[in-house]
DNA sequence: AATGAATGAGAATTCATTCAT
DNA sequence: AATGAATGAATTCTCATTCAT
């Protein structure tokens, strides 16, 4: 590994400091120096980890994203049938500590950018890559191939849609309403599961 | 009315301006000076009709929801059977004019920013309690009581996760995909509409 | 004329500033604020008139360039034989207003810019051709053909590096040491001048 | 010597890189860093072996300069007339490894710091002392007296005259233009030399 | 009503320099 | 000797906003 062990732990703390300022203040409101401020450090340290801010944030984004990500991984992992497999997906994507007003109204503010940022794009394709991915491995035992593609864009169409509400901040959708909603379409859309 | 005829005018034309700045932007390259040109007006007088940057956009929002809106209530007046009003509010709100990557993106800037803006707050509630209050009205006629709520919700956040998707400009949403997630998802939850 | 009166004004006053702090302070030194500061303006303003740093030292290169040439033109005008439009480049050249130690200084600075900059070299450029054109009107008269470009290109090295000497500030070169060598070269290069 | 042999070759490599820097980046884009990852080092070991930033570049410009005085030495011990001093001084002022845009162009960014750093102003009037001398040991053989010091003051211009031009890389001076600059002159200026 | 001049706050970024290891 | 972590000052540049005309 090229980086020193105080490089990859400064990093680490930046990106995260990154993403909560974002919570707080969205994406015009992150200042580096409010990162900064966040992390415990000085504003000139931010721009020696990191090229600038564009960067940052990207990395804030993965960091996000990576956390999301094992979430679902650990819980698709203790998985056996396909229909625990959606529901390790769903759970995943719905934990308490990730599904928050502040959380997602953090990924609201990235995804505003990421028309503007090719970078971010990126990103967003990969996630989004690896949701259809994870979706498909359990829609193809439930599903004729043809409803597979369809019903996976529909399930993160609606997680999205979900998380977009949440990031509003105005219903106060609570985490059991959202996970309702997951389940009750596909209770709607999937062939019936005798036992669960 | 109180304004005269040329400042309602102005008014109008800066507010689109805002608006397709916004497209074309996003909401940190969206500068007065900007919405200016684009309105082919002067950096002065755009704060001489709207008293800062917020309540200029706040317009623009409120613009650009009226047009989605007087779409879909357009279609609703065309429409008889509880079946018809839903296809009305879909159909409003993935027509071709609207679901456009740059407008999608637009809103979704819009929306970035709902959580620091009480006034931009205002309206999102606004434009979900209308979204709401059309869908329960075909709804109540198709499903038991219960269940409304929640299909109303679920639409509401598909549409939005279709937005939003269309919106991030990567996967090439288009606008006939989106709308036969709605139809599929509608088949499967509604009770069987013999005729259409 | 597309600027406005005041605009025009301002511009002059600090392309003028501009030229002025770079004599005191070198390209380094030469900080926006200072510009601004010596022009008796905000910080700010000198943005508006100018797009950015390099479009203002632009300016104020050009600005100086042309007080210089108007010296020069002024004097040419009231020339007639060749040797008195030789006598009028050089005097200008060496007029007791430009050929101070912090001018020169101010110019050694804009040239070392412009390998750097493309909009200083195209400036350069043209002082050069102006230079050498008003030479050469005077030295086809008095020298054959060949040997006119030499000696035009000799005297203008020769007062780049006079000038460059007195700009250095160490030697302490005075105008009439300056213009002695100008009139020694000449003297021993051209033929013999009956009359002056 | 208190030096160690490594530290003492650090600092020439050093020197070295921050001359060859000023070359491709001038004054402004020659920061420490690059000067470091030129010689293949870090950041910190520049500061380690100079001060500040400012002892770094006058090491440099010595260095530069012993390098050409050493070429005008090595011609001078082989020169035995007046004339062939001269020729020693100007052949070795315009060797083909020296006389080149970037050299000259990092020349003239030091020149253009001399008026606000003694440092390099004491080195400027060094080389001009020793340019100085070693034209007088040739001329006093050769003209009168109270003509010498002023030829000699002409040479040096002529020189930095032609160096100025090259650094400005607009013209492309050839070397052997410049040359033929300097002997025209010589040969004007100076008594008819019988045999070369 | 309209222009654009003017301001000043604020942000990103760069960099020399200092220190701990 | 050497690295690179850390700081903070300085600078350019952007923009919303205010004002005079």
């Amino acid at each position: 590994m090229k980086l020193t062990k105080i490089s990859a732990i400064r990093r680490k703390e930046l990106r995260q400091a990154a993403f909560q300022v974002l919570q707080q203040e969205g994406m015009a409101g992150a200042t580096l120096e409010k990162v900064a401020a966040h992390a415990g450090a000085s504003k000139g340290i931010v721009l020696h980890y990191f090229r600038n801010k564009q960067e940052l944030f990207e990395h804030a984004m993965r960091e996000a994203n990576l956390v999301l990500s094992e979430a679902v991984s650990a819980r698709l992992r203790q998985a056996t049938t396909p229909y625990e497999r959606l529901e390790a997906i769903i759970d995943g994507n719905f934990e308490a500590r990730f599904f928050q007003p502040s959380i997602c109204h953090a990924w609201l503010s990235l995804c505003a950018e990421v028309p503007r940022e090719p970078q971010l794009a990126r990103i967003q394709t990969v996630i989004h890559a690896r949701m259809r991915s994870n979706l498909m491995s359990a829609l193809v035992h439930l599903l004729p191939r043809a409803e597979c593609e369809e019903v996976a864009l529909t399930i993160t169409a609606l997680i999205d849609g979900l998380w977009l509400r949440a990031g509003l901040q105005s219903g106060g959708l609570s985490r059991d309403t959202a996970l309702a909603q997951m389940r009750d379409y596909l209770d709607h859309r999937l062939p019936f599961q005798p036992t669960v």
